[in-house]
DNA sequence: GATGAATGAGGGTTCATTCAT
DNA sequence: GATGAATGAACCCTCATTCAT
């Protein structure tokens, strides 16, 4: 099938080690300088083999590209659970899931970036593949959000929108890289995130004119502001749905 | 210099037409395909052009790049304040400003993640540039949140961080479409991604263990939960720096 | 379809022009090394193009081989009649056509070598067609010989089988031409080929033992001839079936 | 020297094993798929052994080529005086060496279309070599019709060119197998061949006008017919054929 | 100003051959 | 003797760019 990556090399601990190797290359390079920008040839420099042997491991310069992504995706999926191990207060483990996403992609913001930029550069099957791995890592945080919820340390919200919200916001320290880093670590991004993400933002005063945040309320006042808008009284507690 | 694209044509006119006709293309094109798989010869096609026109108005094949990732941009500058023009309200305004910015997003998805996926195509100093666009439309909704500050309808919050989270919620609309799209209209996306982050998450119960979410009280937690850390009370207002 | 060969160029002159150019030089390469040997980069050097221009004439490397075969069937095609003209009488005709036969061959040895070495290349399709080719060019002798039978000079024979017989008479000035070249000119080689085809080899007296080359009388005698297959009288007149 | 094929293997039963259990691998794939086409690994998996092992018993991949080729034309030297074994009577040896050769070609036939393709593959010197096999083979053909000749059984014919014309015939059933397959066995093209060449196709009234055959006549009669061919009467209502 | 034929450097990929095990 | 992983030269083909018309 398509997304499969076959070996024409038997031996697994072989076919293992010689991947580390050229992904570890594939990644770097195709981080700094782009997939397409990249030569097989580069990678094999880099991985320290010739280009034959990459070919015998992969099929295409594609495959390369996909097995890169996958890694990135998987090294996610590894080290946020263990971040949570031995940790049982939900809002404990969610601060945790958090941080350990945003470690994670801090300690490989090119990579997190590669998938960003590259994705597109698969095929259809391989894209929904990596997909599900978004999938699931998005569902370790919204798992801690929904203990929150159950305990009834968070409010009924909407767990989706949350979570994505949080995940956004994680993959930002990388894609807005050149904006915060050398000012925040990640700690304190994510710190200062959270601090914004669960506390109120608007005031008691704020809340009345809250209305006009609303698309329903704009669609009737944009471009002449209604004097109605202002009386319009705040929503009260959103009915997420799932 | 490396960074103005200059044309061999002199008719001010026709240097606006033709780039006009020839960036429609290519946002197309790379859109949809990617920048390195397109060929100029399919640009060309497409805006029913020879091949040696393009060369005409552009010096490379990055120069077509650089000029449609500038153009998306412009269109943000240009469509996001004219959703402002004659509201007052800080509020309001708010409101309008993220919901055109979403507005925008959903009718160039494709562009927007062109700018995501091809800007580290660009040379160093194009890059800035297309940088400081960004910035400067983040101004149009940060200047929006400082309005709502200096009147005391929102905390004194991190502004910064605030933006930044909005401005990625609303990219999020293009760079996660596969996850929202047909389930919700970007207004009503926008609608819940206000919701989320202008109210407060946590309740009163769950603000007791809060503490455990941030860093610092993690590091010290970090695979061996005290029964402390429970203890800790919430901090009490961020204090954000510009 | 798989069957033509379409080139990147519109103008049908050079089209003309640039294929004769490539083919030419094509046919002398693959004539003399092969055409898997051959490389393309050889095939424009001696063109005197470049690698690329070949590649706006055709698509692959097969094209070129399927162009050049197809342009050798069709210089037979060419000449054959052309010998023919103003010619009435049936004899004459036959032992034009297959003089002809044999001096274009004579003109072509090793690109008729080449169709022989190098169809089993193309495609199905493509093969098709050079049968169909090679086909016609038979029907060429064909004809004449069934105008001769027709006028009753000759007798009423196997007409596809000497039609085979001739053509790969002729086939073989190319196909052995190691053993008769330098011994014999084309126009001896297929004088002394008609003498023998058209003459009796059996003598009266060989004819008596004659049905013993027949396999219906070996199948019986193999291994142990009979007497009786002596008596077995000739077959006078084949009953030629189609 | 360049002829031979060295093994690094000393016993020579398992040279004689090896060897035909490579070759007829390749013999297989060379002539399914082409010589160049064919990689050594193709052939390793088809023969059950591993790519080293060949390298064992020959030199290159060339090597193989010219052992495949070498063995094919050995199995004609086989086969063909077997079938002559026990016959006494000239013209019964005649018939029994052509059909033999028909078989021999007919069991081996992607074989033989494999000898004409590939031997311009190999170096001049074992060229050379194949030519005198089949020299040697054609030699069968030769010494039956000379025997017919000296006993008074054949005319005082150009023996090599009747050896040549019969031998070019037997190729023919697999050169252009296409065109009889299916038709006939390879007996009754045989013997349909053998009608051909050995009865006159002339009739007394042809004759009279196949000097016009010969080219030292159509040298001159070339594109001016001569007025005799004008006298010729043309029969209608000849003998209708298909 | 506009065209598109021509160029050729460069990249992906294959595969004969080697050699350590 | 046998294996098959590793090598790297070499080939097909693409495509950005030029330039004569």
């Amino acid at each position: 099938m398509a997304l499969e990556v076959v070996s024409k090399v038997e031996v697994p601990e072989l076919v293992e080690k010689r991947q580390t190797q050229i992904l570890k290359a594939a990644i770097e390079l195709y981080g700094r300088q782009g997939y397409h920008v990249t030569t097989i040839r580069e990678v094999a420099q880099r991985a320290n083999v010739s280009v034959g042997l990459i070919y015998q491991y992969v099929h295409d310069k594609e495959d390369v590209l996909f097995l890169a992504l996958v890694e990135v995706l998987d090294s996610y999926l590894r080290e946020i659970p263990q971040a949570l191990e031995g940790l049982a207060d939900p809002m404990e483990r969610f601060g945790a899931a958090v941080h350990a996403y945003g470690r994670v992609i801090d300690e490989r913001i090119e990579a997190t970036l590669l998938v960003y930029r590259e994705t597109k550069s698969l095929g259809r099957q391989r894209r929904e593949l990596l997909k599900a791995k978004e999938i699931e890592s998005n569902k370790l945080i919204s798992d801690c959000i929904e203990q929150c919820v159950a305990q009834g340390l968070f409010d009924e919200v909407d767990v989706e929108m949350l979570t994505y919200m949080i995940v956004m916001f994680c993959h930002a320290w990388a894609l807005k890289s050149w904006r915060f880093r050398g000012r925040l670590t990640i700690a304190q991004y994510v710190d200062r995130g959270l601090q914004l993400m669960l506390h109120p933002v608007v005031t008691a005063r704020g809340k009345r004119s809250l209305a006009s945040v609303d698309s329903r309320r704009l669609a009737v006042a944009e471009g002449k502001p209604s004097p109605a808008a202002r009386k319009t009284t705040a929503r009260k507690g959103a009915k997420p749905r799932h």
